[in-house]
DNA sequence: GTAGAAACTAGAGCGTGCTCTAGGTCAAGC
DNA sequence: GCTTGACCTAGAGCACGCTCTAGTTTCTAC
């Protein structure tokens, strides 16, 4: 006897994934998924827990800055099946050294809001604080 | 004798900045310097260093992922001079707690590629690779 | 069987942040 | 004086990533 898997309706993954079902429907129209979303007989799609697993990935790799058009050559690729592991892998890899460089992009500017705020805190404390939006240290 | 500040072109600080010519225009257009910038007899747009600087905060404001909304902002404050200091902190404050998150979502969301990246690679050296999308520790 | 919620499609619309166009004007060198 | 390149304005256009609309159909509960 066959095992049925779950079916989730479009609401349900929605509300799993934190995704739009408006957003549900154009990543579908966007190829992101990676199989045909099966249909009832009303066709209304039927979603199943792999699919929402895909798109907690795909959330993952979206909110880390990838583009919609990256993460369809990525489902594209995990969609061609076994063979591409190492064009896939590239593709991984690139992206944890585009996320990377953001990271160090944003301390760096971190540290100069920080001192920004540190420098009007103590001109505050003092009664002194003219002239502080320089980026040099404040006159 | 009154010392001349060095007078900028456009295209000088376009250069400085990395912003366009476009760019700068239309910084202006939405109010994000901190005084009406000069013209010359042709109406040319006459900039001096302090414009520079404060073009290299904003850069620094906008790379860090301060919307124009909340720029402009800023920059209505600190152009209304002394006695909104503390305003002006809360908004770099709020700013900074922004840049934190966003640098911890990213480290999170860094976890889990480089996750990815290392089975992809075990596996792609033991030659297993297949079902390898998914979020969970890979099958 | 009927009401109301939820889903469907195709396509328009929108917010953000520039970027580019069109049609000039101005400045500097020869 | 003329060329060349930088600059000007106003406004249109664009890429991205959804979001919403309109009109219809289907599902669920009573």
């Amino acid at each position: 006897m066959t095992r049925r898997t779950e079916a989730l309706s479009i609401g349900q993954v929605s509300e799993a994934t934190g995704l739009s079902v408006h957003a549900l429907r154009f990543f579908e129209r966007e190829g992101l998924f990676l199989r045909p979303i099966p249909r009832s007989a009303g066709r209304q799609r039927v979603y199943d827990p792999a699919d929402v697993q895909w798109l907690v990935l795909c959330n993952r790799l979206r909110d880390s800055g990838m583009s919609i058009a990256t993460l369809r050559r990525f489902a594209e690729l995990v969609r061609s099946g076994p063979g591409n592991e190492h064009e896939r892998l590239a593709l991984l890899e690139e992206h944890e050294r585009t996320v990377r460089a953001r990271i160090a992009e944003l301390d760096a500017s971190l540290a100069v809001i920080h001192d920004k705020v540190i420098t009007y805190r103590g001109h505050l404390r003092d009664g002194t604080a003219t002239g502080l939006w320089a980026p040099t240290p404040s006159p």
